[in-house]
DNA sequence: GAGAACTGCGAGAACGTTCTCGCATTTCCT
DNA sequence: AGGAAATGCGAGAACGTTCTCGCAGTTCTC
């Protein structure tokens, strides 16, 4: 038993297959009486219609690829997929979506696998800007793309950002307005870089705008002791380095932390070492999640507009699925630090 | 510019398009010789084959399709989204996804919208097990189907669920043990109840596996004080509901939440209230994120295997692809109690 | 009332693959 | 050496749509 086709509809319905078609997607010169007669057939037979045919034919599949980085730990990327996947719906798109894990090897797979699966335009989150190789070829399958949260030089692509650099540096100000002086920064780098390294080099423009705000801060602010802890982005390694931070002759007194897990690292080996925070170590991170807010004290943390990150990727990609000469843009939404408990007021001598 | 086809291959290669084919696809009978000329060919014209037009004439799409909550507070969905994109792939399989809020009309919408796009098979976790003329829709197109976490009775599909009600009994053992005899059971419902009712229809076979295992632990261990609290998964509501809870006269020593989002409830109205957990009030809940490790002390938790839930569904719905005829399962995956500090010892009287 | 415009519909091509057939040509077997 | 089997390849159909074109038949226009 074979599905159902326009064929059958069309046959059920005694007409050709082309008015079944022109009856059931409203276009074209057709009677009333025949658009009903069809769609009465189509019902009774049990028809649907296939999108794979529909999309052989019309040249577009409705479809957005995501490329993105599937980490739980970091509610940031969930929370943009579900944006992405709710506002694409509301437009008509559906979403094909691949995880890198932050792996080049990976993102090239897959970019090359939703393109032979003739997706109208990606979202791409790439997990490096030093090679870009397989993003240009997104370009030159004639495909629109929108890059999200990081940045890459020399592509032709929208690309959707947020100003980290502006709320780190403002992280630092306030930490400096409650007296710390001696500051750290944990820095998560990818797992790939040996973790001897002096100063790893950062793979994304993000992480790069953090530091970039903390280092400004820093200055601004004639902040005495500052140091840069980088740290793979792996717990137990992460825990060994702010381990070593915190039990330095000259330990830090807040120490700020590129993402989520680095935040739980510090928080994971304060409590081993018996430390209080703020009490015997203050805590900023980036990224807000729900339990950050509803621990007490509550975790300050840089904001990140993520939804509104994700409605606009997506709008822009359908402006540029409809329009193939529109020319790319740079957007940089704003963030924000919201103060909560974490960072302690140190009474000045 | 037209995008290389395969007749442009074999034009190239000076070749017919079917020997272009069984070149690139590796079938049938063709000499070596000319299987390099055609790499050779499609590589300097920089074809890519078209997956669309393939699975036109395959019947197949090598894709399949997830219909979930994308409720990124609960990461056990991101986590089971994350590990059936990764097994997916890992499998040749690609995925779409939709995600329904919980939402039954959408849910009706997105899976009408799968099937049109010729989806492989599906991997649904279903909002509702009052209705499912929708989920036999997909029997009837004959594409197999996965759900997962919960179960629907009376539908031709592989279930994969978790033993709650084991872990939820084993839960309120610990209470007893550490002499805790007044309790409080608080269980999200879906929003679309009115929050008048007594005992509002449980819409989903966990959370009632849930509610099963406590009020069983509670009648094996003689509780004398035992109640159950119904919330709207809505975070105003549930910590009214919580503070109601806390402040009444002889309130309970300790709550089991029946998700992460109603524990967050309870750990901001203790907050709140100047209540510290343990010593004021115990606390436990189900599904395991890093950060319920994190803080001091952490929460004890009923932890589900996500992962291999993860896997089997891929696992076996591939095999239901690939095998018609396979007769369906119906796996409970066990789950774990993990005990951590957040269930205060009571000394007995 | 006669040519022009319009209306409703069918025939057939096209999208890019894969796969079945069949036809030469070569290799094998006795 | 001569038929049988095997090999390599091309022609053409098929998957399920949509859309262009053209052809009748009807309605409009002055």
């Amino acid at each position: 038993m074979r599905k159902p086709t326009i064929n059958d509809v069309a046959a059920a319905a005694g007409v050709s297959r082309a008015t079944a078609s022109r009856a059931l997607s409203d276009y074209g010169r057709i009677s009333a009486d025949t658009v009903a007669a069809v769609k009465a057939a189509a019902e009774s037979i049990g028809y649907t219609p296939n999108q794979v045919a529909r999309s052989m034919r019309a040249g577009n599949t409705k479809t957005i690829g995501l490329v993105i980085i599937a980490d739980f730990t970091n509610v940031f990327f969930d929370r943009a997929t579900k944006g992405i996947v709710d506002t694409a719906r509301a437009s008509g798109y559906e979403v094909l979506i691949s995880n890198t894990d932050e792996n080049l090897a990976v993102e090239r797979e897959a970019i090359q696998t939703l393109l032979e699966k003739q997706v109208d335009g990606l979202i791409v989150v790439p997990s490096t800007a030093a090679v870009h190789d397989h993003l240009d070829l997104i370009a030159r399958n004639n495909k629109p793309m929108v890059t999200i949260d990081r940045l890459v030089p020399g592509i032709n692509a929208t690309s959707i950002t947020t100003n980290d650099f502006e709320s780190c540096e403002k992280a630092v100000h306030e930490a400096k307005a409650k007296n710390h002086k001696n500051m750290a920064f944990l820095i998560a780098t990818s797992t790939v870089q040996s973790p001897q390294a002096e100063k790893p080099i950062l793979q994304n423009s993000t992480i790069e705008d953090r530091v970039n705000g903390f280092m400004n801060g820093v200055i601004d602010n004639k902040v005495k002791d500052a140091k840069w802890v980088y740290s793979p982005d792996n717990p137990q390694q992460a825990e060994d380095a702010v381990a070593k931070l915190l039990t330095a002759k000259n330990p830090p007194t807040i120490i700020f932390t590129s993402n989520n897990d680095m935040a739980l690292a510090v928080m994971r080996t304060a409590n081993r070492l018996k430390l209080n925070i703020p009490n015997d170590v203050s805590l900023v991170t980036v990224d807000d999640s729900q339990w950050l807010d509803a621990i007490a004290p509550g975790i300050t943390v840089v904001e990140r507009p993520v939804d509104e990150l994700a409605r606009l990727a997506v709008k822009k990609l359908i402006e540029h699925i409809n329009n193939k000469s529109k020319k790319p843009e740079k957007i940089v939404l704003p963030t924000n630090l919201i103060s909560r408990g974490s960072i302690k007021a140190i009474k000045a001598k």
